[in-house]
DNA sequence: GCGGGAAGTGGAACGTGTTTCAACGGGGAC
DNA sequence: GTCCCCGTTGAAACACGTTCCACTTCCCGC
């Protein structure tokens, strides 16, 4: 039974995006898990340290979706804050579609356990990179109003950190989607405001 | 055995920070919490709902230290971001005073449970209105760089969610203490700017 | 005093994440 | 073909959050 390498690792990760899709992040039951992967339990733990890093894995396959959907559609929009704005919303509705899935596999990234960190971190650097991929127009070279790499790399950052807090914010009922579109719109605009006039 | 109204509570939540100092989040045992509080496991959770909701008590209870502290010893600085910077800086430094006992009660905070929306939701109002209280000056009256008050309400907002993903970083092994302030500070200035030339 | 209800107690029990282990099996080295 | 390595399996066991329950204790109104 050896098949391809990480073709468990695959079927493991479907069986929790399947589960998570339906019940959340406390339906991604472990032996549930096991049974719809045809895999036994003991397999999953070779494959993924904790129910948390199986539940990253499933962020990050998120991701990539993510970016082939970016790169197919760019982003539209004449000035910075609006493509960001279209950005987020589009980011946003796309969590939301899937509101369960999105809410098991956040808190997995927001538990913070360190032996994660790298996994978290690259989610993290896509975020960013996709964010800045927005502000900067796709077609053009470095037109970005102006901004240095490293300007576009901290707002990124910081717009990918308002964002994540928006969403856990929102994992836990203390607003609804469109409050989060709009703290993101929000600090979009000011951030780039404030980095215009830095120079 | 009656004594004051709330007086097990207190001794549990107090637990639960000696035990939280010690070993962070895993190191709370709710049956250890209990036998630390003298207290049965059954009248834990008459007082509260979850684990989470313990820990989240004790952040209330952390925040309002915080909040005599800054009444005692007030912000200095002369513009806003200065003071930002200063304030942070100090709250920064007393989350990592205790290390352990912060990644507890943030992890709580960051687990987003709806059941305890309400009590996350004070604690943002209550860190917002820290924030807010450092950017006017205290002795003076509104003279807060020209923002109206709907202004510093965005902005201490967004701070405190760019404060708290940071945090939420930190606790993952992300980035430390000092990348923290750093985040922060920067997001003060640009959005502080940003807000400046808004009117 | 007395009775009743609220709060507390001690302990068992359940679910689920995690660990462990002995046995199995298939594929490559020889 | 035989043997060994190593991933897989199935199942048991453990830890800890959570629930439940029968019993006790305390307080309050009468």
């Amino acid at each position: 039974m050896k098949s391809a390498p990480g073709e468990r690792a695959r079927r493991i990760i479907n069986s929790a995006i399947a589960l998570a899709e339906e019940g959340g992040f406390e339906a991604v039951r472990l032996r549930d898990v096991a049974s719809h992967a045809k895999v036994a339990l003991g397999t999953v733990y070779k494959r993924f340290s904790s129910k948390e890093d199986i539940l990253v894995a499933v962020l990050d396959h998120e991701v990539e979706r993510l970016e082939a959907w970016v790169r197919l559609q760019p982003i539209e929009g004449d000035d910075g804050v609006s493509r960001l704005a279209s950005f987020f919303a589009r980011l946003t509705e796309a969590f939301f579609r899937k509101p369960k899935l999105a809410q098991a596999a956040l808190r997995a990234a927001a538990a913070g356990d360190p032996a994660l960190a790298s996994k978290v971190a690259r989610f993290h650097e896509r975020m960013t990179g996709l964010i800045a991929g927005a502000v900067v127009a796709s077609g053009l070279d470095v037109e970005a109003g102006g901004l240095s790499e490293d300007q576009v790399q901290t707002l990124a950052y910081l717009l990918s950190q308002v964002w994540f807090a928006a969403l856990v914010g929102w994992m836990g009922g203390l607003f609804d989607q469109e409050a989060v579109i709009e703290q993101v719109r929000t600090a979009s605009s000011l951030l780039l405001r404030g980095l215009a006039r830095q120079t």
